[in-house]
RNA sequence: GGGCGUAUGGCGCAGCGGUAGCGCGCUUCGUUCACACCGAAGAGGUCACUGGUUCGAUCCCAGUUACGCCCACCA
């Protein structure tokens, strides 16, 4: 007896296989990028670095995913794939996520300690005041933590990620080609510093940009109150605002309005505090909401700082940064034993004092009626935006400038949407910007602003004379270092210099993600293969933040766009197709899933989401990817271990029978399609045409030719050889087209025979060879086994039952092809008997007679 | 209020001018020598609604409704 050397193990499974192939590819650097001669043959995709002070959740995983297929297909395709991660670890998230971790806060008043340790047991409600640069090596810390987990999640799931070209967003080269970028942006007047009205976070203080801000349901009372005309008889008001009362610069009503005509140009005066306003007309004030006429205060909502602007309206400030009213009475107030009571109040707590005070002195009329009202607010935040006017420093993005607003929609239309219609998305938010973009923020944890202000005689800062950082001192702390030709010592005193004390806010940095990847500033031969890049995929939300906000960038540094191609992924939302968001707890974690169906499963089910498309989160769904990954490893068994099986022998001249010859050029006709799909970013369509292939391949052709694979009695060897040729041939295509999909199980199939990576492998060709092959056999073996079968499975019996006779009816086409794998079709059906052939016009038509 | 998208069997999705397909689930049967993470067969839909174009519409056009996402409004 020989013994049968075995090629595939003999119970291949599934378990275990992410951990020993990711470990393999690290080990063999199968996705490093090796630097070529020409950019040509470069694909570099901007991969969009995670925020790693959140979790990761399923959406991730699927987008991550579909970039990743795309990046396994090129590399296939023999490009230098550029595919490198980037963490963003900068900014608010960061610092909110180390408060709650370790129960402290920031104080930047106090200093240094070198001795510092967090609290054992951090008290989110008691935090302790810690330095900034504690703070700072708090945040650096925890990110190093919460990376390794998404590191490790990443290769768990396959990404085929260059790391060693791994980006934070806070490391010292992101700070130094952030502030790089920053300069050359100031040179040129892209960038700028203004002392103007904007949306304004209590709980963070700090100024938070338009791209940041949602609306929220937020409920209220109107109020209406009476103000004074000169003869004494009152205004009626209405606001949900009475605390701004003390804020207040004029009343405003419609021009047309005739209630209100007389009083234009005269002055009324306010209930409380005794303050002298006009009256005066706009076109904005609307006749029907509220009484008609509006109090207009700096700043209740957006339409007051219009109002502000076009009317020169004085600046009647009194909310601070913190929230709360000023602890000084503003000098317009008259009744300053009034404003005495609301000084350092909170909005909230000077509300209700307010309400007190006007129902004492009876210019409430009636009681405050609730009402629903839409506030602003920071995403990140749960108390509503203010409005403050502050210095910032603003990039010019075309929301003031129409020139740049065509210029960028422009770039717009250059660049390549997959899909096409997500481009709206795009000039939309771009058509309704109506400011410049804000990036400094009044936090901690952040790329500084490498600028410093001049200090006049009282000391005070001359924000006209900025002082810049030399590009080749960057990166620069101007909180710590002083600049060139000062010196420390004159930091904060008369006639010295002064840091800008604010960061830059994390999408400032996270719009150069293409610069700070492809070695902009840092390393001009990897700038030059890479930059522009090929791919930007990224999920559809956040069109209107990094995609523009890169554009932008790349727009005024390298007067091109940063890559190509946006590919944009759809969320994964919940069963009811709602967005899946911490806040609702619908959010479903990753971990387990993966760990439930394997990562071949969870990949397989992200490709089934095309792009752009939203899809319902179903775990049943997994299921059918995991059978898939299962289905690979036993077929490929079935064809390596035939006894005596030799791979090196597979050849396509020795596929001689029709029914093999008709499978393989069948899978000719997948691999163009397939092929024809990934190049247009279609990875579903690839992947369903492959798996309708593959399952035919085993239900039908792999039983059709088992036999003689086999090599059973009366089997011609050359027959023999065309099966297990064809198998063994069409088993390495499959798993070439499945390789960006299920990258572990193709991995451990090909390595039963290959010492190479499959990911390193070419990407299968169609050739010609087999172009004289009719596909028509494939089916009509298929139609003739669905007959077959359906008549054992109609009178209830197995399918190894005998035939003993078959009548086959067909056109001169079909009964010749059938006849020329006869001996096939009488294996399979087990017949005992004889075929009738009859030619027939219509459909061919089998009929069977089962063995009794 | 504006924009974009989606509406196809219980669920998830294809399709697209010539009277519907796939997967899951379901029903029935079979099987353990590739695979029970299995195989086979089957039931199940007037393709949201109303008009229009056309010899003919699920598919094109217009409108309606519902849902989703984004933006705007916020006195």
């Amino acid at each position: 007896m020989t013994e049968q050397r075995l090629i595939a193990p003999d119970r291949p499974a599934l378990e275990g296989l992410e951990t020993v192939w990711s470990q393999v590819w690290e080990q063999e650097k199968t996705y490093a990028f090796r630097r070529p001669q020409s950019r040509e043959s470069v694909f570099s995709i901007d991969t969009p670095p995670p925020t790693v002070s959140g979790s990761l959740h399923v959406g991730h995983v699927f987008s991550y995913t579909h970039t990743d297929i795309i990046a396994r297909y090129k590399r296939m395709r023999g490009f230098d794939v550029f595919y490198p991660m980037g963490w963003d670890d900068n900014g608010l998230p960061t610092e909110r996520r180390v408060q709650n971790y370790y129960g402290v806060r920031c104080d930047a008043t106090l200093p240094y300690d070198p001795d510092f340790s967090p609290p054992e047991n951090p008290d989110p409600k008691k935090q302790v005041p810690i330095s900034r640069g504690n703070f700072i090596d708090l945040c650096e810390e925890l990110t190093a933590i919460d990376e390794k987990v998404f590191e490790d999640l990443w290769r768990h799931l396959g990404l085929s990620v260059d790391w060693s070209q791994l980006y934070t967003t806070i490391s010292g080269m992101a700070i130094r080609v952030s502030q790089a970028a920053f300069l050359r942006n100031l040179a040129r007047g892209e960038a700028y510093l203004d002392y103007a009205p904007t949306m304004w976070d209590v709980t963070y203080s700090t100024a938070v940009a338009q791209a940041e801000i949602e609306d929220r349901d937020y409920p209220g009372f109107y109020h209406r109150v009476s103000f004074h005309a000169a003869d004494g008889s009152p205004v009626y008001i209405e606001t949900t605002r009475p605390e701004l009362l003390v804020s207040v610069c004029a009343l405003i009503a419609h021009p047309n309005d005739e209630r209100y005509q007389p009083l234009f140009g005269s002055t009324v005066t306010d209930p409380l505090f005794g303050i002298e306003i006009p009256v005066l007309a706009h076109h904005m004030a609307e006749m029907d909401k509220g009484t008609g006429i509006a109090m207009c205060c700096t700043f209740g909502d957006k339409t007051d700082v219009q109002w502000w602007r076009e009317l020169q309206l004085p600046t009647h400030t009194v909310i601070g940064r913190d929230g709360r009213l000023n602890r000084e009475t503003p000098d317009w107030v008259v009744n300053t034993h009034r404003y005495a009571e609301l000084a350092g109040k909170t909005t909230f707590s000077a509300r209700e004092a307010v309400v007190a005070m006007l129902r004492e002195s009876g210019d409430l009329d009636g009681d405050p009626k609730p009402t629903m009202r839409k506030a602003s607010f920071y995403e990140r935040g749960d108390k509503p935006l203010e409005i403050v006017a502050s210095n910032q420093w603003y990039f010019r993005n075309g929301g003031k400038d129409e020139d740049l607003r065509k210029v960028l929609l422009a770039r717009g239309e250059e660049l390549r949407w997959v899909p096409k219609y997500m481009e709206h998305r795009f000039s939309d938010w771009v058509n309704g910007l109506n400011g410049d973009w804000l990036i400094s923020r009044q936090r901690f944890f952040g790329v500084p602003f490498p600028v410093w202000y001049v200090l006049d005689m009282e000391g005070n800062p001359d924000y006209c004379q900025i002082i810049t950082a030399e590009e080749s001192a960057l990166p620069v702390d101007p909180m710590t270092q002083p600049p060139a030709g000062y010196d420390e010592s004159q930091r904060d005193q008369p006639g010295g210099f002064t840091a800008d004390k604010d960061v830059m806010d994390t999408w400032a940095t996270s719009s150069l993600t293409p610069q700070l990847a492809c070695g902009w500033f840092r390393d001009e031969e990897l700038f030059s293969l890479t930059f522009p890049m090929d791919m930007a995929p990224q999920a559809h939300d956040i069109i209107r933040t990094w995609l523009f906000s890169r554009v932008v960038r790349a727009n005024f540094e390298n007067g091109c766009l940063p890559w190509a191609t946006t590919a944009l992924s759809g969320f994964v939302t919940d069963p009811d197709r709602k967005k899946m968001s911490k806040s609702k707890g619908n959010v479903v974690v990753p971990t387990e899933i993966l760990e439930k169906y394997g990562s071949d499963a969870v990949r397989w089910r992200a490709a089934m989401a095309r792009p752009g498309t939203d899809s319902p989160f179903d775990e049943q769904q997994m299921k059918v990817g995991r059978r898939l990954a299962t289905k690979i490893l036993n077929a490929s068994k079935l064809v390596l271990n035939l006894p005596g099986n030799d791979p090196g022998s597979w050849s396509v001249d020795k596929v001689i029978n029709p029914a093999d010859r008709s499978m393989l050029e069948e899978l000719h006709g997948v691999i163009r399609f397939a092929t024809q799909s990934l190049d247009e970013y279609e990875y579903t369509d690839a992947l369903e045409v492959t798996e309708r292939f593959f399952w035919t391949f085993c239900d039908d052709y792999i039983e059709f030719v088992k036999e003689r694979a086999y090599g059973q009695e009366g089997v011609e060897l050359a027959q023999m050889e065309s099966a297990r040729c064809a198998l063994g041939i069409a088993l390495g295509v499959m798993l070439r087209l499945f390789a960006p999909y299920c990258p572990f199980v193709t991995e451990e199939v090909w390595r039963w025979w290959h010492s190479d990576s499959i990911h390193l492998a070419p990407w299968p060709q169609a050739g010609h060879e087999l172009a004289d092959a009719e596909t028509e056999v494939l089916e009509d073996v298929s139609t003739a086994l669905i007959a077959i079968r359906g008549a054992k499975s109609a009178a209830k019996t197995s399918m190894k039952t005998p035939i003993e006779s078959m009548v086959i009816r067909g056109n001169a086409d079909t009964l010749r092809r059938l006849k020329s794998v006869e001996s096939d079709l009488r294996a399979v059906s087990h017949l005992t008997g004889d075929i009738t052939w009859t030619e027939a016009t219509g459909d061919l038509q089998v009929e069977v007679t089962l063995a009794t």
